[in-house]
DNA sequence: ATTCTGACTTGGG
DNA sequence: CCCCAAGCCAGAA
């Protein structure tokens, strides 16, 4: 199992209306290290259309999604979050407090 | 095989 | 708030 399969097993057990942020994931995946989190973005990279991965539930540190480089998938990670009852501030940014998912510790 | 690029976070100014 | 630099792995050509 690499460190990719670790991650989306994370990623997978994030609950519906619920945000993780990177650093929260790579923890969990038990990638610690300074750029743990930078560990979990390339694994989502790495991710393939129609995966069962919810990737958009993995947010980075302010709230906010990570620009691809692309224009429609930081939208529709914005429209998945909001279908699940996700909001969002004037800024586009997610209340963490609120919405950061709590995995009981 | 090598080379380049990219879904991050932290600390200091 | 913004900008800069470091630490790191995986995929594509």
């Amino acid at each position: 199992m690499g460190r990719n399969a670790r991650v989306w097993a994370v990623v997978s057990a994030i609950p519906v209306g619920r945000v993780a942020t990177y650093k929260q994931v790579a923890a969990l995946a038990h990638i610690e290290g300074p750029s743990g989190a930078r560990q979990v973005g390339y694994a989502l990279a790495a991710l393939k259309t129609g995966s069962d991965v919810p990737w958009h539930r993995v947010v980075n540190v302010k709230g906010g999604v990570s620009p691809r480089g692309d224009g429609d998938a930081p939208n529709e990670q914005y429209d998945r979050l909001a279908l699940e009852g996700v909001a969002f501030d004037a800024f586009g940014r997610i209340d963490l407090t609120r919405y950061e998912w709590d995995y009981g510790g």
